[in-house]
DNA sequence: CGGCAAATTGAAGTATTTCAACGTCGGTGG
DNA sequence: CCACCGACGTTGAAATACTTCAATTTGCCG
């Protein structure tokens, strides 16, 4: 399962590193692959790595007490996840899809991390973007009707997951989304039971919103009414939705 | 409004900085200050700035074109904001109460990050910290029920905001919280109309939970009935609880 | 084909929003 | 000094949305 990168180079980032630095990532990185539902970083553990999605979608997730789960995120293809020069995580990291990962062994990243301002950099731009998008998914969440979270669900995915085609691709002038979770995940992480998720999707279905392909699969029909849907929280950039729809085959850049 | 700033020696992770790093950091920190209700930072404008709150509150906001205002998160004492490296900010930043920071001039302080990892570090920490706020968040506003996002926002203030007795104090094994913004803010951020908050906080005093002395104040008398109402989320460690209620005059370290 | 999990549907009860009205407080100007 | 105003918080009543519990369907795997 722990193989060792064959490339690395195939993450822009870390492609744009100065020769030496990318050098000495290269030699730390290694590849792991995990089957849909494994369990990549436990909660509350220690995590001995720091890795990047290569492949696949990852679901972040707290397990409360009485065995429910919490999704508070998902990770896409060149995310970053774990903790340099600090304790464990409070969530745990399970695969939503089969999926490949770089992992890091924490410490030697660590010292690298202290010689190299340009890893620095790379570091704390990536928290900064995770730390946007947490605060959109907070908007989002905010909204007081399940319909216009779900409305806002669909249109977050399209700002932040349209780099990935295992989520999103358009079908002539529509966008089609694959959701990479359960409902009764999808219900608990929108604040709400199965049912009211499955009965808002059916009424947005039937008002000519969306259609519903599979229970996992669903094509955005009419972008501007879901955005109104989801309320005046311009949560996604207007030029995108526009750019996304005119997109032939798959879903842009 | 701009002044040299005096110790920055008050702020115990800069304190624990070396001493010639913290002297450049000295050099280029001015201390500002705003009354309640100025605007510190504009929204999607580049702010020249890095800050690190001194004292007071601050409200982290999007602003909807139609004018209402969305709260995405609090800042108090010892709190950082701004983007090194990065773009401009998509929130905007208003002193919630008189407050005071400290302000550092982003280029160079870009330039000081370039050359010490020691300081690198402690803005990794930092926005590691900031994720993990925004994260618990989100689990939080995920409660279907209004009570108990409200009775989760309390616990929270106790969890993240225990450190400044602005915001919480002790009278005899209850705690005081002043919510530091006005019901329809307090309304936006936890998703509800402010009648639905207001309704909830007063069925919460009758149900003798908590204790409501101004619209502003109020006191958690009792603690465990929050937290079985805020759900099965351990949104906060049960032993900080238990710390909070025995400390006699102020809020504990 | 049977059995199980996930998704959906139905019906009743509860919670929340909505719209309207009222009270309080602080400031402002007569 | 007092009347007035506006912002804010609260309350009431009706409409709506959501949850809850139960039953049913669907799809999948053995």
């Amino acid at each position: 399962m722990w193989n060792k990168a064959q490339a690395l180079t195939d993450r822009p980032e870390i492609a744009a590193l100065s020769g030496p630095l990318r050098q000495d990532l290269q030699a730390l990185c290694r590849v792991a692959t995990y089957a849909a539902g494994q369990t990549i970083v436990e909660v509350d553990t220690p995590s001995p790595i720091v890795g990047i999605v290569r492949q696949g979608i990852l679901r972040m997730q707290k397990t409360h007490p009485d065995g429910r789960q919490q999704v508070v995120g998902l990770l896409i293809e060149g995310d970053m996840f774990g903790r340099v020069f600090d304790g464990p995580f409070h969530f745990a990291l399970e695969a939503a899809t089969d999926c490949e990962i770089y992992a890091f062994p924490k410490a030697p990243l660590e010292a690298l991390l202290q010689r190299s301002p340009e890893l620095n950099r790379v570091f704390l731009l990536n928290l900064l973007h995770e730390l946007d998008r947490a605060r959109d998914w907070m908007i989002l969440l905010a909204n007081p009707r399940v319909r216009g979270r779900l409305a806002g669900f669909f249109l977050l995915l399209c700002a932040q997951y349209h780099a990935d085609d295992q989520v999103l691709s358009t079908v002539d002038r529509a966008i089609r989304v694959r959701i990479p979770i359960s409902r009764l995940d999808l219900a608990n992480l929108l604040g709400a039971r199965p049912e009211s998720i499955s009965r808002a999707l059916h009424a947005m279905a039937d008002d000519g919103l969306i259609k519903i392909v599979r229970p996992d699969l669903i094509v955005m029909s009419r972008l501007d009414a879901l955005s109104e849907e989801a309320g005046e929280t311009n949560l996604i950039d207007p030029g995108l939705l526009r750019r996304l729809a005119r997109t032939p085959r798959r879903a842009c850049d």
